[in-house]
DNA sequence: TTCTATTTTGAATGATTTTGTCAAAAATAC
DNA sequence: GTATTTTTGACAAAATCATTCAAAATAGAA
């Protein structure tokens, strides 16, 4: 249950990568990448993408983590975190079949 | 399967009221109250909480309601939205047990 | 139709949030 | 100890978001 910013710390560490390389091919500052490794700051959907290609993880995977990343802190101190998450998927569901 | 928006402004036909007397009641403009009906702009938590007071729901209904609404608005347009929102209920899940 | 009330729209403004840069401090490695 | 890496926070620029206001559009009544 990592978050984005768990899993990227994780696999730079494992090829004993500084912030610096990473953050170079991303074309951030350092301290912004040091900033999502913690959870502090929030990538974008570009910078998610780079990543997915700087580990090679399928882009998908990275996206599906940032994106319920987000989806947790905007719910976080809400107690029906969990029914609007819930209802929320219902919505999806009912639109996709609207759509034309 | 309806929106915050559809919702109150069913409830406010229902009873026949101009936008003027439930902005009034928010203390907001009514132009800013007709953009959330129809679902231009975001409620604030607070107007939420005035207009489930104004029509009598219970407000946490009106509160999933309204955070359901943002959860689907942040995955609109991304292929991976439903399957974020399910990673997102895990994390969410996960960190209920883990937070002692 | 005209008169009136209501609703919607968009431009302008302000406030807030986000995003990034930088340098210094703290931590870690050597 | 020194060197390297990481973290922190102050700051500025940019982007986003909320609000106000007045005019335009719409709807309903007579």
């Amino acid at each position: 249950m990592d978050s984005l910013g768990e899993t990227i710390r994780k696999l730079r560490e494992e090829k004993e990568l500084p912030l610096r390389t990473v953050a170079a091919f991303l074309d951030i500052d350092q301290a912004i990448l040091s900033k999502i490794e913690r959870g502090q700051r929030n990538a974008s959907r570009e910078q998610v993408i780079k990543l997915a290609e700087f580990f090679k993880i399928k882009e998908t995977d990275m996206l599906v983590s940032w994106l319920s990343d987000k989806l947790v802190y905007e719910v976080a101190d809400e107690d029906v975190a969990l029914k609007a998450l819930q209802v929320a998927e219902e919505k999806v569901k009912y639109n996709k079949t609207k759509r034309k």
